[in-house]
DNA sequence: GGCGCAACCTACTCATGAGTATAGGAGAGA
DNA sequence: TCTCTCCTATACTCATGAGTAGGTTGCGCC
């Protein structure tokens, strides 16, 4: 696609493409650094600074890339409401009953929380932001809430599951598995898609012992 | 057991008692709204400045009865975490079999997650207290955790709930529970009895279709 | 060569909030 | 009356951390 094809050797020189794509990666890389620190200590308890010098650069940069500390934030949570969203999606549209599509939903979901960005979102509090950016990120979590019941619903109305009271049966499951953000070592043998199994699994089935 | 027996004209004069019991009033009109501030707003982004003010006093005045902004917190994470390990000494000692005592605590360890205190101890991460702060925080969640996964266990060895695997089960009720200190609305039409109860139900009968 | 621009840094400003020094008033006892 | 001990407020200090001003370097483009 460009004069790099035959002898390559590796120029120092920045194509216009690469450019954008280093300021992107350079972005991304400040996001995942920001959003482990905030994971970390807390968001109130992280300074720019601290995130920078885990980069080895200065805050300045941080503020070059991204305008301010806030909106490091909104980032680093938008990343998990979109992964979310695009888990309803994706199971709104999938095949199978509504126990089936709620179960896909319900263990992407848990896996997202497990993720960086994903446990971000939890560990977030309204209160880190801003008027405006509160209501945002308010009206953003309310969609996940709202596409959750709408599965529970479905498959409620299917007769694939029991029928249960929707709102108080998702925030339950909600908090089931967002609580996994906290308590679960990233160090630890099982992946956060077992993991998320697994609870689903007790989820669905309940403690009572079975037939 | 004094002089303030038979014509008791409400006396401006103090006994030593009296005096005592007073001071003790007050520390806990601190800590109370401390609590509510901390919960509404966070630990980081609440100034003693701002809970004294909403007291009508100032900032020396909380210093005087609680020595920093960090033994503040302490002792209202002490207060919910002691409810919690009452909730599950009862349910020990208590009548039944393993799913009965399970099932009793886990609606009252519901109902006081859905208390100020209580709440406290879930919003509360270890990043907020000093490093002895936080061992010491940390111990008293996991007497609570290893609480609940004796009587899972014990519930497991009777036969009266499924062979769940145990510290998975724990975690996930927990967070099922503790979410609600993020979502409930204390001015709600339902007690936190009833979500508490409402939710303990559904996580022992589970979402499959009941037989 | 000179201009403009992107990237990055050093070195500030400035607000906030934890914690303290100090003083004053009020009841209790000598 | 004098003093001692609580209780409380005013008015600080001081560290931290968000955000900014302004300079420097190096590349691409006329």
């Amino acid at each position: 696609m460009s004069a790099k094809s035959a002898v390559a050797i590796p120029s120092p020189f920045r194509t216009r493409e690469e450019k954008a794509r280093e300021r992107e990666e350079k972005r991304e890389a400040v996001l995942r650094a920001a959003v482990r620190m905030f994971n970390a200590r807390g968001f109130h308890a992280t300074s720019l600074d601290d995130v920078a010098a885990s980069l080895g650069i200065s805050k300045p940069t941080i503020y070059h890339y991204l305008g301010n500390k806030e909106q490091v934030l909104i980032e680093c949570v938008t990343r998990g409401l979109e992964m979310l969203r695009a888990a309803a999606d994706e199971a709104r549209a999938g095949e199978g009953n509504g126990l089936a599509r709620l179960g896909y939903f319900l263990r992407r979901y848990g896996a997202v929380i497990m993720d960086d960005f994903g446990a971000c979102v939890v560990r977030t509090g309204d209160e880190c932001l801003s008027a405006e950016g509160a209501i945002l990120f308010r009206s953003r979590k309310r969609d996940i809430d709202l596409a959750m019941r709408g599965l529970i619903a479905d498959a409620v109305a299917d007769g694939s599951i029991a029928p249960v009271d929707v709102k108080l049966a998702g925030f339950t499951l909600a908090g089931a598995l967002n609580w996994a953000a906290r308590w679960r070592d990233p160090a630890g043998a099982l992946s956060a898609e077992a993991i998320a199994a697994a609870q689903v699994d007790l989820l669905i089935a309940g403690l009572a012992p079975r037939g």
